[in-house]
DNA sequence: CGATCTTGTTTCAAATACTGAAACTTAATC
DNA sequence: GATTAAGTTTCAGTATTTGAAACAAGATCG
């Protein structure tokens, strides 16, 4: 998954650690992360000692266990707060919801994959980390091939090669070629669709907000095959555009850094 | 700030160099983050390239500027899920919300600090990471004091050493004296309460969840003078503790992390 | 109950990566 | 076009990291 950021000397190699910590999802022992890793013993428990110490993570001397640290989550507030679209889109997506009624989600790139940093729901509005925070694949996702089509050539390349083309559903993208066609497509109508790419039943239209050419986030309506049909989403084209717009303009007078 | 978190080789350097960008609250040309900094220009020119190669900052060529990065949100969230009270405590809070309809804060400490892991408002049911991953200080408030009330000696006094004292309203406690005073009081009745010490017109209720004897987090229901008065804030001990109580059970068979 | 195995922690010399003054390159300003 | 400021690269000296191996501390077994 992660290919080519460990190039970085201890702080990268740390930081491969922790994100080994990450993959498990729950509290881990020392040899559990041990055999994941690529890693010597002494080497890796001094880098599980030294992410302890910093509080990126955080040890339970009980279950002799390793979690994620709870200082992750105040940097993660200041990132949130001055890098991410989410700060500056709040109104936008509270009106956009209040005019379409459905769910709502806004994603910004990362290493390839596509990252929730907002989103809107009608039974329980805001989700915390739960929903923001989250990651999903790009090759599948309406969100994330909008953003793919507006990226320029090497960008594109680097972001094709961390796909995994895994095979969600039957309409799911194959390879890259077939999903390259698409985004070609993508490119001239402006919109991006998800048609049950990425699990049954749900689709979307989806739009990628540009800075100065570049895709610095996308938004998205998703609804059910139950309650609508493909046609549907295109009723959405006018509302999706223009919140798409304020959104722009807001990231443009807020100076915000492209990616 | 960060007094005793800087004995970690490389990598410590490198987050406090993070820290300083995230300290900013906004993007930050290299020269003023050196202003700022303990290290030379080469060394801190290296590790802000080693941070956004890593994707922990980011980096505007057309403003040259730094930022915190996306990655630090997906870890993030991956640190809320394992490690945070909040996932195991949402029906509670909601039906702790439902009860007394006021303002409910859920936090757990960090470096001798709150940081807030959940809320629940009436005008936004939940905020993202605007609310969540927010940091408070632990001696003048409700959740902080709990907290700190319920420490063993140990880890009470690293604590009190962090506590910058600041007199935020006439009501906040001056040095570690008087707040100790309070803290025994605290203990023994097994409720904190801030008597607007953080800020004028506010007040709440806290209580401590402990998982064997040590505090894991605190919860607490927060009212303004305008509406409640001290006295009225007791009618919320029932809920409040049944609430800590059913949390305190989830996180026991959750195998829970203890600090 | 002692032996054996498993898991986690420490040691230490060799290898490596980090350090930071200084030189250099750009870009901006006058 | 000269001057200043901002950012980037170089390089030898040095401090850190590395990881095999030895060690400790529990568990499990015969």
């Amino acid at each position: 998954m992660n290919i080519a950021r460990d190039n970085d000397g201890t702080v990268g190699k740390a930081l491969s650690a922790l994100e080994l910590v990450a993959a498990f999802e729950r509290p881990v022992r020392f040899s559990e992360v041990l055999e994941h890793s690529p890693y010597p013993k002494a080497t890796l428990y001094r880098f599980l000692q030294t992410l302890t110490n910093q509080g990126l993570l955080q040890y339970d001397p009980d279950q002799s266990a390793y979690s994620m640290g709870m200082r992750l989550v105040r940097l993660a507030h200041a990132a949130w707060r001055q890098s991410s679209l989410a700060p500056i889109s709040r109104d936008v997506l509270d009106a956009l919801y209040a005019q379409v009624g459905q769910t709502i989600h806004l994603a910004q790139m990362d290493a390839g994959q596509v990252l929730y940093v907002e989103k809107r729901t009608a039974i329980r509005p805001v989700e915390m980390f739960s929903q923001a925070g989250k990651v999903g694949p790009a090759y599948c996702t309406g969100v994330g091939k909008a953003m793919l089509a507006s990226l320029d050539e090497v960008n594109l390349e680097a972001a094709l090669q961390k796909q995994a083309f895994y095979q969600h559903t039957q309409f799911t993208h194959a390879d890259a070629e077939s999903l390259k066609t698409e985004l070609s497509q993508i490119q001239a109508q402006g919109f991006s669709y998800d048609r049950e790419e990425h699990e049954t039943g749900i689709i979307c239209i989806a739009k990628a907000i540009l800075l100065k050419g570049r895709p610095i986030g996308a938004l998205s309506i998703t609804t059910t095959t139950a309650r609508h049909s493909f046609d549907d989403l295109n009723e959405w084209k006018q509302p999706l555009t223009q919140a798409v717009e304020q959104i722009a303009q807001a990231a443009k007078d807020w100076q915000f850094p492209t990616l």
